[in-house]
DNA sequence: TATATTTGCTTAAACGTTTAAGCAAATATA
DNA sequence: TATATTTGCTTAAACGTTTAAGCAAATATA
């Protein structure tokens, strides 16, 4: 039994015989207007199941309160934990979420900006994709004088707000953990160094293994994209090396993954052959045997973090963006996969 | 650099000093406009950075091109597989998603409902709440006249568009390759009985076990959250049995996870002395030791037919909304946990 | 009682786009 | 050459809302 026609502010009006603006104040709770009239718009509004029309009033209000969101993917408990949180403070504050997914590939995140501009969203949170390079279309963003904030895949030279964890000193804390187990010959499975927070990370490793005196070769520092398939490939090429390493640290938990499996298949004793570490606390690595130690990156708090770094920004829209950097610390989860006391 | 004002379509109309209608059809190729303006207005609209504002054209059009998605949450391979399966047929025809997650939660999805109406989608592609039981919302989408299509958790009486995989023949399947195990005593751990696919795979695993005359006991078949602490609890209740099953059969993966972990705790040998099966085939079953034989629901698939669905819909408007179900057949992927064969 | 203020509305315009209707100039047809 | 058709635009109105400006009636103040 679909009706043709929505009900629409004039319907009410027409049915009151008042104005329309008058029904639109009754509807805000504008104090010109006799609670008499609020009480019986309010009561037609209902019985003709009016809904107000969110493209007529943005349209008119120059503002949507909508927030766009692009993720690499949603398939991933920090992501998806991240949004969750944002949402949530958000929708408080009367904002609704248009979430998009990049899948990593730099040409679907400029389509999704394109959407969300079209869209006419008041400000946009992004995590960058693998693939992102060129910053034009961020810059769009920054041009067009909407809100931008970015969160854990950042860029210094967007000069905009950042929330993440503190990676550069979370490798640190890897490498004295994994010091602290006993290890000698540390490796480090790293991300690409063009994303910020994975150069942060082997950055830290390197200034970690200098502070400590442990050997630093080109050979136990190697560059992945951090797949499962990866992980594997990069661990078989550690295996290979004359001088193994007796622990490896890796930057992604899927890689993590991969490298144990090889790690098993070749009947070498985690964590007293080689002790692994990943990174991003994914809910797997508590599930598999060995655990994985990993990084935990307070996925809630950077939600919430960068919510309430919106709204901020659109409560004062004068102030000019400049870079703005929230950075939490992470807190290492210690597993199986490293815990050589509990052996 | 914020500018201020963003170009409309009356700053191109201006600067070439033609009509804002004539932009406007120059924008959308009219056959009425001369390639000369066309062209012209394309350079200029270029040059001056206009982006159409999408909440005016919608406004006017009475079309938001914005289709609402509504899924219990993100982080799952088999929804953010649809997900992504479904922007990809609706990009193609200029249709642009919002997602929103219900976590699950009935109050939520309500909210979500209003959030979408509100924003005025021309349509609402949904799978429930696993605490949904009230239809009203869904109803009222329906009255709005907004197609509705229904995914895996699906509800016959909205007489609406549905697509999903045969969850009861998917039961007999799993029934059938347990008994081909040379398992005897076969046990469910179902989902709740008032969400439709549950309920499917409840009687599929009845009606099985029934036409192969193997023993059918209440306290072989019980219902559960399907959460993993929820599996680990079941599974408990299930070893605490006189006479054990040497079969479980979990309608899903999380739950077989937390089943499985208490298995390996009592140090009962699995498969062979108790086989395993899980629901969805999420990505972890395959990471873990043993790795869980899962059914496949063909999320890529459901993803596009459902999108699909909703294009046919909205082509052929005058046609009522009716029950219009699509099913799939699920597949099952036999993995250690269930595989007696291979030891 | 005369004036000032407040209350409760109305009028009219605007947000940026699209589209039906129409008109003048250019071109085609008889 | 006269009429019909096509081309390439313009004009004006509309989508549904919000809001500045204003006005009459009611109430407060002097």
């Amino acid at each position: 039994m679909a009706n043709k026609k929505r009900t629409t502010i004039k319907d009410i009006a027409d049915f009151l015989e008042i104005s329309a603006a008058a029904v639109s104040k009754a509807l805000h709770d504008d104090p010109r207007i006799s609670s008499k009239t609020k009480e019986a718009v309010r009561k037609i509004a209902k019985e003709l199941n009016y809904q107000p029309n969110h493209l007529a009033s943005a349209l008119r209000r120059g503002k949507s309160n909508l927030v766009g969101v692009i993720v690499p993917r949603t398939n991933s408990n920090f992501f998806s934990s991240v949004i969750q949180n944002m949402e949530e403070v958000l929708n408080k504050e009367g904002y609704n979420i248009i979430m998009t997914q990049s899948n990593e590939s730099f040409e679907k995140e400029c389509a999704n900006i394109d959407t969300l501009l079209f869209t006419q969203v008041d400000g946009i949170i992004a995590s960058m994709a693998n693939e992102t390079v060129s910053l034009e279309y961020y810059e769009k963003i920054k041009f067009k004088g909407i809100p931008l904030i970015l969160f854990d895949r950042g860029e210094n030279d967007l000069n905009v707000d950042y929330i993440g964890i503190d990676d550069y000193s979370s490798s640190q804390i890897i490498v004295e953990h994994l010091m602290n187990q006993g290890c000698k010959r540390i490796a480090h499975i790293g991300g690409y160094k063009h994303t910020r927070i994975f150069n942060n990370r082997i950055r830290g490793y390197i200034d970690a293994i200098k502070k400590h005196g442990l050997p630093l070769e080109g050979n136990l520092l190697v560059e992945s994209s951090l797949t499962k398939e990866d992980g594997r490939a990069k661990m078989n090429q550690l295996l290979a090396l004359d001088k193994r390493p007796d622990a490896v640290y890796i930057a992604g938990d899927y890689a993590a993954l991969g490298a144990l499996q090889v790690l098993k298949e070749n009947q070498i004793e985690v964590p007293n052959d080689i002790a692994l570490v990943g990174f991003g606390n994914e809910p797997f690595t508590s599930l598999i045997s060995p655990s994985i130690t990993s990084m935990e990156q307070h996925s809630s708090e950077i939600g919430k973090l960068a919510a309430k770094t919106f709204l901020e920004r659109t409560k004062n829209p004068m102030t000019t963006q400049t870079l703005n950097k929230k950075i939490l610390e992470a807190q290492l989860i210690v597993r199986d996969s490293s815990n050589r006391n509990m052996n």
